[in-house]
DNA sequence: GATCCTCGAGTTCT
DNA sequence: CTCGAGGATC
């Protein structure tokens, strides 16, 4: 064959393989079988390596192109890529359009509804035609270069197709996913290879594209459906629909499904619709997107704070992603408090990405008003997309067999009575909780070690809830103090095993943990206090009470603390000097002359408290929590405390306190911190915050001046979205950090 | 007296 | 992350 003929049939080839990608996976209507499409694939190969000098970079023959990199290349959007802003009900989705209305009044409700697809966001460039660029959405503002993986996906094309001539350059935005009966496939083959299975198609999406070696990806079912534009020259459309059909026009895949509607009522009607039509589609759908389809009202329109007015994501709550199981049996956990939680043991699950087995039930009440019963069918949740719960029972699956459930009357680790507290506060009553009554419990005793060694607390390394139990079973330890008595030699033998089948802690992590304890003999008076546990002393209280007190002995003998104990004693007192009050109508002027000078003296005093209180910090310290502390002390753990720590010889001190920095970047700002981040830790991120002068709060609300936003964030960033707080993504922070 | 905000406590899996 | 309740504020 001589080159010319050659050239020409290669072109040739190159077209129908190009038809036939395009049957097979936009039209699904394939017309050749597997065998025939890779005759056809074979045979532009072979003339492709006899006449080199024919080889192009879109041909088909390109997909997979060179040898495994190093690592991505970050790469800047030209346009950032944004989430959307989340409704779950019509009421929201009034409001959105509301909202519209309110600033275009002339507005014509006009909206496309279109499937949101569950898989993981890719923006795509075509320059002169040719795709010249693939990147992952990554934080919105900066992605990963996956151009060579994206190239082997053959739905898409490496030349835009069609009539029309390209435009100079053009960014489409849409989705990569893997199908369910894919994910099996490949899971299959996964794990024939020993290698790691995906639990689910998303992260299957995620970590295939995520393969530094395009010949791995290549072997990968990925697909892609695309549905908008982004950064674009030379070409405009003036609404979403004509987007959508040019996308399909040049080749691209598009839903297969979308809709036009003209009320939002109507927009809510077609996403329920969708969702029911959800088995049509080859991707799984997470709710639907709602667009205003005219592209002059999205400009006009244009951001909230940091998401786009003119569109939104709709799932309602019953699409939320549920599992059903049978609930097998109910345990009783016991708490570092004594407080008995039942927690269903159910039969496993995957629910968005994890296997579920246990299920809190937090106590009797919920059991109770939810009329769950052992052996129940239970459909479950990750609430917050992390702790699983209990939506409902499936009644129709019942069979009569199920068993009631009450709680001990003893507890089932120690076998103590068990009983719940009354409520403080006038209106009296009794808490939910159940508590196991004795101190020397063992879980009780190996749950307060596990927290005292915790991170937040004085991070003891090396020292978990499994080496805590098995502390306590073999008396090696009962209490926080006990660890800092621990021989090496002792420490190192102890067994994680169980009688005949011993398997010992070891000399290393021995070492660890003792290294660590002896650090903690220094860690500063907010951390002991935190990690003794005192009722209602948690992180934030525990900080407060050292900065206005030097040292535990201090803070034991507060007459401060002491005082604000007694303060409904001192409001009392004011109610009952009050010469206006009823019990002292009628009293002779003259008891009332004294009964004023009085009322004025409480009067002053409880003022001087409160600004006692501010002046140390002590705000947030209220009559409850002081007199938590107040009792805590003479009581028989607040002493033994006191004691130990004399004995052992450590005093913890409480640090200067860094006074906050007023002309920090944050100074006087209220920030909260959200999701991950990739460079700092939470806690990292919020001492950060701190130094920088921000007050760091752990919720969101009207008050919040910034919400740091890392990724997987969750309801903190819808509600600071609704509140309109500013959000910074870790970039912005870094950068604000700085300045 | 009502309402909003904040804190503590318990929670799952990898 | 969610819940319940204490504390602050109007």
């Amino acid at each position: 064959m001589n080159l010319s003929d050659a050239r020409a049939r290669a072109e040739q080839l190159r077209a129908e393989i190009e038809r036939h990608n395009r049957l097979y996976y936009i039209e699904a209507a394939p017309v050749l079988s597997d065998r025939q499409y890779d005759q056809l694939y074979d045979e532009l190969k072979a003339l492709e390596s006899s006449h080199p000098e024919l080889v192009t970079p879109t041909s088909p023959t390109q997909r997979v192109g060179g040898a495994p990199i190093e690592g991505f290349t970050r790469v800047q959007h030209r346009a950032p890529m944004l989430s959307l802003e989340k409704t779950t009900d019509i009421r929201e989705l009034e409001l959105f359009e509301k909202e519209i209305l309110r600033k275009l009044p002339d507005f014509q409700p006009d909206y496309i509804v279109e499937p949101k697809v569950d898989g993981v966001s890719i923006s795509l460039h075509y320059v002169e035609g040719l795709l010249t660029q693939a990147v992952t959405r990554g934080d919105g503002e900066f992605g990963d270069d996956i151009t060579s993986n994206i190239r082997t996906l053959r739905e898409i094309p490496l030349r835009l197709q069609g009539d029309q001539p390209p435009p100079p350059h053009l960014e489409v935005r849409g989705e990569a996913y893997m199908n369910e009966a894919d994910r099996i496939a490949l899971n299959e083959k996964l794990r024939e290879r020993g290698d790691k299975t995906f639990a689910n198609t998303r992260n299957a999406t995620a970590g295939s594209l995520k393969q530094l070696d395009p010949r791995i990806v290549a072997e990968r079912p990925l697909r892609a459906v695309f549905y908008s534009l982004g950064y674009t020259e030379g070409a405009h459309f003036a609404t979403h629909s004509e987007e959508l059909n040019a996308l399909r026009s040049f080749g691209l895949p598009v839903p297969q499904i979308w809709q036009h509607t003209n009320t939002i009522a109507a927009a809510e009607t077609a996403a329920r619709d969708l969702k029911e039509r959800e088995g049509e589609l080859p991707y799984e759908i997470d709710g639907a997107v709602i667009k205003v389809n005219d592209n002059t009202a999205c400009r006009a329109l244009g951001l909230k704070t940091n998401v786009p007015a003119y569109a939104v994501a709709y799932k309602r709550p019953e699409w939320f992603n549920e599992a059903t199981t049978k609930l097998e049996r109910i345990v009783i956990q016991v708490g570092r408090t004594g407080v008995l939680t039942p927690v269903a043991e159910v039969a496993p699950v995957f629910l968005d990405g994890t296997t579920i087995s246990r299920i809190t039930l937090h106590n009797e009440e919920e059991i109770r008003r939810k009329d769950i019963r052992i052996g129940d069918t239970i459909v479950i949740k990750r609430a917050g997309r992390v702790i699983p719960a209990v939506v409902r029972v499936v009644d129709d699956a019942r069979t009569g067999n199920e068993l009631r459930f009450s709680m001990p009357t003893t507890c089932p680790i120690c076998g103590s009575s068990v009983a719940s507290r009354e409520l403080s506060g006038e209106r009296g009553g009794m808490e939910v909780a159940l508590r196991c009554e004795n101190p020397h419990c063992p879980a009780q005793e190996a749950r307060r070690i596990e927290y005292f060694a915790s991170r937040a607390a004085l991070d003891i390394d090396g020292l978990g809830g499994a080496v805590a139990d098995k502390l306590v079973e073999r008396g090696l330890a009962h209490t926080v103090f006990d660890l800092f008595r621990l021989r090496l030699e002792v420490l190192a033998k102890l067994n994680l095993g169980t009688e005949d089948k011993a398997r010992l802690l070891g000399e290393k992590i021995a070492q660890r943990i003792l290294a660590a304890l002896d650090k903690a003999r220094s860690a500063p008076l907010a951390k002991w206090l935190f990690a003794l546990g005192i009722p209602s002393v948690g992180e934030t209280i525990a900080l407060k009470l050292a900065s206005a007190h030097q040292t535990i002995d201090d803070l034991a003998h507060s007459e401060l603390i002491a005082r604000i104990a007694d303060s409904p004693e001192l409001d009392a007192q004011i109610a009952a000097a009050n010469p206006q009050g009823q019990q002292n109508r009628g009293k002779p002027e003259s008891e009332k002359e004294k009964l004023a000078q009085r009322h004025q003296l409480l009067i002053a005093q409880r003022a001087a408290l409160l600004d006692e209180i501010k002046q140390n910090n002590l705000d947030g310290i209220g009559p409850v929590v002081a007199r938590e502390i107040v009792t805590f002390f003479p009581s028989l753990a607040g002493n033994t405390v006191l004691r130990e720590l004399k004995a052992l010889g450590i005093n913890p001190q409480s640090e200067p306190s860094h006074t906050p920095d007023t002309s920090g970047p944050f100074a006087g700002k209220t920030v909260c911190v959200t999701g991950t981040l990739n460079a700092f830790s939470r806690s990292d991120a919020q001492a950060a915050l701190r130094k920088a002068g921000a007050k760091v709060v752990d919720s969101v609300s009207k008050n919040t001046d910034f919400l740091v936003v890392g990724s997987d964030a969750g309801s903190k960033l819808d509600k600071a979205r609704k509140l309109g707080i500013p959000t910074l993504d870790e970039a912005a922070f870094v950068e604000h950090l700085k300045s």
